[in-house]
DNA sequence: TTGAAAGCGCTAACAG
DNA sequence: CTGTTAGCGCTTTCAA
C-alpha cells in the first residue's frame, strides 16, 4: 500500500501497533507498591536477605541473587527512597537555590549541575528566590533537616546577612555558592573573575575613545555587581579618567522601570558615550533606550553588556558581551559539593574556584 | 570620620557588626539535630503528645502546645520530612521533567510551576531528559515510588511510546503534561492552540506576498511540531500554495548543524521567501546563515519564530514571533495537579486546557 | 487531655 | 550464606 509514508496514517499504525503491545504484555503494577517485605514472603527469605540482595552484597549467593532480582523485576520493584533515607540519613538529592530561572546563567548552571547530579544519582530541588531575602531565609531553614545532603546557593540580590547559611552550614550540610557568594561565610566558592573581566570591558571602551562610561547594575549588596563596579572604576582610575558618581546608576530588579531609569540617564548633559550593563536583563531597556532616543549603537553610544545570551549574536548590532562560563561553573559547583558528600572530613573552606569570563567584542562596542 | 561611606571600609565595619552580633548570639545549632523525641524528653511529655502539639491538634492544651512551640523554636527543631513521608505516604514534593532547561519557554514554565508549587509547600524536582528517550524512562521509572506525589512533563522529542508514563499513571501519581503532550495518554494536557497559532503565522506571510514558506522543525514525533506543520499546511491549502514537501525541513536536535542545513535550505533554487522556525534554537542559526548569505530579512526572506525570548524586540531586524504563554501553562500546570493531588478521587482524564498563543507581529515579517 | 504501642520500608549489627 | 533484631523519626489508633 502507498499510503503508509504519510504522516497521520504512519501515525495510527503505530497507535495501534502499540494497544496491540500491551494486549500481550499487560500492566502488572498495583497500586500498592511492592516492597521487601512481599519479595521476601514470596520467595520465603528474610527482609534482610532481600535488602542485601538487592543491594547486591558479597554475603548473598548468587542464586538467591538471581531469584530476588528476578522477582523484583517481575513484581516491577522500586525501593521506598524515603524509608532508605530515613534509615541511611542521606537523602541523595541535593538542593539548588537560585533568584530565578529566566535569565540565561542560571538555566545554563542548572544543566551543568544536573548533568553531574544524574551521573551520580543524585536528585536535585529547586528552589526560587526571586530575589527576595526573606524567601531565602525560609528556603535555607528547611534544609536543617535531613531533606537535602548539601546545597548549592546563588544568593538573592537582597541578601547582606549571612546567618541563614552560616547556621545550615553549622547542621552539617556542605554548601557551595556559585556566582553570587557571600564573601564573608566559609565554605566553597565558584566564581568567575568579576573584576578583571569588568576592568577589561571598560577598558576597551576607553581603548575605543569613550570617555563618559556610565556603569548600570541592579543591587548593591551583591558582591559580584561590587567587584564589577570596582573593576570598571580600576580602569577608569588606570587611565586618568575621573569617576563621575552620577553615570553610576542603580536600577531595580523590576524589569519594567528599567527602560525609563536608562532613558533619564541618556538624556543627561553628560550623556554617556558608552554603557556597561553587569545584568543581562538590562540589554532590552537599553537597547530600546536607545533607538527610541535615536542614539546609534555603536556611532553614539557603545554597549557591553554581562549576559550569556546566545542571541547576543544576533542583535541589532550584534552585542559585546562578557560571556560567563555558566555550564562549566554550574558543573564545577556540583562537582565540588558531590566531593564534599563523598570523601568524610573533606573541607570546603579553602575551596575558590575561579574560571574566568570572556570577553567577546562584537559590533556594539567598536 | 569621613571615609565611613567609602565602600571598601563600609564592607569591613558591617564585617565586624556581624561578628560581633555573632558573639551575642552564639549558634545553637548542634550537628545531631533536634527530634522530637528530644522535645518530649525535655518536657516530659510523650512523643506522641510533642507531634500533635507541632501539628496543632485540637486534643492538645494551649498550654502544652505553647510550651512544645516554645522549645521548638529555641532548639531550632525541623521536622525530617523523610520520617513523616514515611509514615504518610506522602512526599509534599512534585518532579518537573523537561527536555531541558536552556530555552526560554521552559525557564518560564519553571517560574510558573515553582511559584504555586511554593504556594502550597511543595518542593520541586527537576529532571532533564535533554530529548532522550532513554533517560527519560529511567527517570519515569523511579516515580512507581514514593518520591514524588505527582508528576509534571513536557517529553522530549525522541519519545514516540507512552508505556513509561501510563505505568506511571497506573501505580496511582497523576501526571499532568503541559506543551509536548503524548497523544495517546488520558490524562490532564495543558497546551496552547499550536495548529491555530501556526496557521495564522503563515497566512501572515501569504497575506504578505510570501509564496515559498519553508517550516523548520526539529522532531518528527513531538506532536506540537506536527500540530504546527499542520497549520503550516492548513493555511497553504486555504490559500491555494502548493505544499513543497522539500521546504518543510528537518533540523537536529544539535545546534551546531542546523545552521548548514538553513543554509542549504536557502541555497536551493526554489529558494523560500519566509521561514517558519517551531523552534527557539533555530533563530540564531536563521539570522545567522541569512546575513552570510546576504539575505535580507525582510526584504529578500521573512522570518517568524516560535520563541519566547525577550531579545526578540532588539534583534535586528525585531523578531516575529509566536509566544507561548509559558508562564501561565506552568502556572496552570501545577494548578491542575494540586487539585489532583489535594481532592480524593479527581479525574484527570479530561482536563486539558488550551491557553492561546500570541502572533507579535515585527519587522522581520512585515 | 495525654500516653503507649505499633508500624511506614528499609538497613545494619550481630548471631546462627 | 541467611535470619533475627532493633531501630531511623514520625504519625496514628486506641487506651487511660
Amino acid at each position: 500500500m502507498m499510503f503508509i509514508y504519510e504522516t497521520v496514517f504512519a501515525q495510527k499504525l503505530t497507535f495501534t501497533w502499540l494497544q496491540a503491545l500491551k494486549r500481550f504484555k499487560p500492566c502488572h503494577i498495583n497500586m500498592s507498591n511492592t516492597t521487601i517485605k512481599i519479595l521476601a514472603k514470596e520467595l520465603n527469605l528474610s527482609v534482610a536477605s532481600v535488602s542485601k540482595a538487592l543491594r547486591d552484597s558479597h554475603e548473598i549467593s548468587k542464586e538467591t541473587k538471581e531469584k530476588v532480582l528476578a522477582l523484583a523485576r517481575k513484581l516491577n520493584y522500586v525501593p521506598n527512597p524515603y524509608a532508605s533515607s530515613l534509615r541511611k540519613r542521606k537523602s541523595k538529592t541535593i538542593a539548588v537555590v537560585l533568584p530565578e530561572v529566566a535569565d540565561s546563567f542560571f538555566s545554563l548552571a542548572i544543566n551543568g549541575i544536573e548533568s553531574v547530579a544524574q551521573d551520580k544519582g543524585y536528585h536535585v530541588l529547586i528552589y526560587l528566590t526571586h530575589e527576595s531575602f526573606a524567601r531565602e531565609e525560609a528556603i535555607l531553614n528547611e534544609f536543617k533537616s535531613g531533606r537535602v545532603d548539601g546545597i548549592l546557593i546563588s544568593v538573592s540580590s537582597e541578601t547582606n546577612n549571612s546567618d541563614h547559611i552560616t547556621q545550615v552550614i553549622a547542621s552539617g550540610k556542605p554548601v557551595v555558592f556559585f556566582d553570587r557568594v557571600c564573601d564573608d561565610v566559609e565554605t566553597a566558592k565558584i566564581i568567575t573573575d568579576d573584576m578583571e573581566s569588568s576592568y577589561k570591558a571598560t577598558s576597551h571602551l576607553i581603548q575605543n575613545g569613550c570617555k563618559n562610561i556610565a556603569y548600570i547594575y541592579t543591587s548593591r549588596s551583591l558582591s559580584i555587581n561590587n567587584k564589577r563596579l570596582e573593576g570598571y572604576k580600576k580602569a577608569l582610575a588606570d587611565h586618568d579618567i575621573t569617576i563621575q558618581e552620577d553615570l553610576i546608576v542603580l536600577c531595580d530588579s523590576n524589569t519594567t522601570g528599567n527602560y525609563d531609569i536608562i532613558k533619564k540617564l541618556l538624556k543627561k548633559k553628560n550623556r554617556p558615550d558608552a554603557l556597561i550593563a553587569c545584568v543581562e536583563k538590562l540589554t532590552t531597556p537599553i537597547y530600546l533606550a536607545c533607538r527610541d532616543l535615536k542614539l546609534s549603537i555603536p556611532g553614539k553610544i557603545k554597549v557591553i553588556s554581562f549576559t550569556n545570551l546566545q542571541a547576543a549574536l544576533i542583535l541589532s548590532p550584534a552585542l559585546t558581551t562578557v560571556t560567563q562560563p555558566a555550564f562549566e561553573m554550574g558543573k564545577m559547583a556540583a562537582t565540588v559539593l558531590f566531593k564534599a558528600l563523598e570523601k568524610k572530613n573533606y573541607s570546603l573552606k579553602k575551596e575558590t574556584v575561579i574560571i574566568p569570563s570572556v570577553l567577546n567584542i562584537r559590533q556594539s562596542a567598536t
